[in-house]
DNA sequence: AATTTTATTTAGATTTGTCTAAATGAAAGA
DNA sequence: TCTTTCATTTAGACAAATCTAAATAAAATT
């Protein structure tokens, strides 16, 4: 079915399947650069071999986007390491901030059986310890309605489902503060000064939390 | 402490490893290249970088020994291999005949934490499903005693507790005949003709084995 | 429109791990 | 001892993935 490929390789499949998630398709050369701290000259010649494998289509100058090809492949490396996160944390009970590294790692492994039992033997879960979806093996993704804590509105009630920013200092703030995957909130005041939230847990404590936070906090609507 | 070491050179390592336990040291070029399908050429290559990095002695044309460092890499490799082999099998239900090649791939994953807590959560085994030690973390191995069951005296109650051949074509045998890890049986009679081996297994089963089949399966006395 | 800045491509080099073919060394046999 | 055989090494090449520096194209600014 489809041609072993390269670690490198899937790392650009990867990176080019979620830029073009957040600023749309095509995507440029230099984007992929700065997302993979790599020179502008080594993605020009990589995007040409993926392109020669078919697995992207490229015009020069004009920019990147994944073929069907690889789509596929960008969902299977998502679904691989989200399950693999996922193991991490509710099996070895690693934390949420320390997984990702190894994660990287492990979704190069190659085996769709053994992606397939450790889903098994997770129980089907349908998001990762950080919120996110994790493909079925199909490729199908469900996502989750959900907005940004910034946008609910106050008095809203809403449960804190997911992250929009992975990295170890704002997984750590989350965990100190408790506002974690599950935590029921709502929105007591917008200060108009900073734009900062005062927060209303359901266990009665308060809490206030900058914009910033706010930007990176997914909550669904009760 | 230990620099990063490529898959490849991690393979070499454990090559020699294998070899210096069946035919002593120093190993052969040959037996490197024969081991792992390569050409000399390449072994010749790979020795020089593995010499300047101070993990094998080797001196032209008489042979490669792992120094301290090289063999503390190769025992760790094993402990991530046999690790890997038990969470396949005891966790995820795969056949211990399918889990060598993806235990391949899965003991080069760099991580001292992530194995150590692999270990705890299979409740730290000390033998992996073919019967084989799992180094600890410091890289003790507690060699079990064992005979192999072609050399098991006449009458002598023993335990089946290991393989000599991990391949699956062996493995799929054992598990037809009922011969798994854990049978409990005895030698009724050393057939002279063929040096086959007439078994009676705990059940009351008897078997009727071939000369081979007792030179690769280890047992223990009762 | 001319100039400056930024993005992209090309050219040439490097490292890692491999190969084949040829040269050399060591061991064994005649 | 001479010769044959086998193991090992050297030489030269290749593919993958990267780099830097220079050239070119496109976009933005003056």
């Amino acid at each position: 079915m489809s041609a072993l490929l390269s670690q490198a390789e899937e790392n650009y499949l990867k990176a080019i399947y979620k830029i073009s998630l957040q600023d749309g398709t095509p995507v440029s050369n230099n984007a992929i650069s700065v997302e993979m701290s790599t020179s502008a000259a080594s993605v020009t010649d990589m995007i040409n071999r993926l392109s020669q494998k078919d697995l992207v289509h490229y015009q020069k100058r004009k920019g990147v986007s994944l073929t069907t090809k690889g789509m596929a492949t960008a969902i299977h490396l998502v679904r691989k390491h989200r399950l693999w996160e996922t193991f991490l944390v509710e099996k070895l009970n690693f934390t949420w901030d320390e997984v990702h590294d190894l994660a990287e790692q492990l979704e190069h492994i190659q085996s769709r059986e053994l992606i397939n039992r450790l889903e098994e033997f997770l129980d089907f879960p349908k998001y990762d310890p950080h919120g996110d979806p994790i493909p079925d093996r199909n490729g199908e993704i469900t996502e989750r309605q959900q907005v940004l804590l910034s946008q609910l509105p106050v008095a809203q009630k809403a449960v804190v489902v997911g992250v929009n920013d992975h990295s170890s200092p704002f997984l750590q703030y989350l965990e100190r503060t408790g506002l974690l995957l599950g935590a029921e909130l709502t929105i007591n005041e917008r200060l108009a000064y900073d734009n900062s939230l005062q927060l209303e847990l359901q266990s009665g404590e308060k809490l206030l939390v900058s914009q910033k936070v706010g930007q990176h906090l997914f909550v669904q609507r009760k």
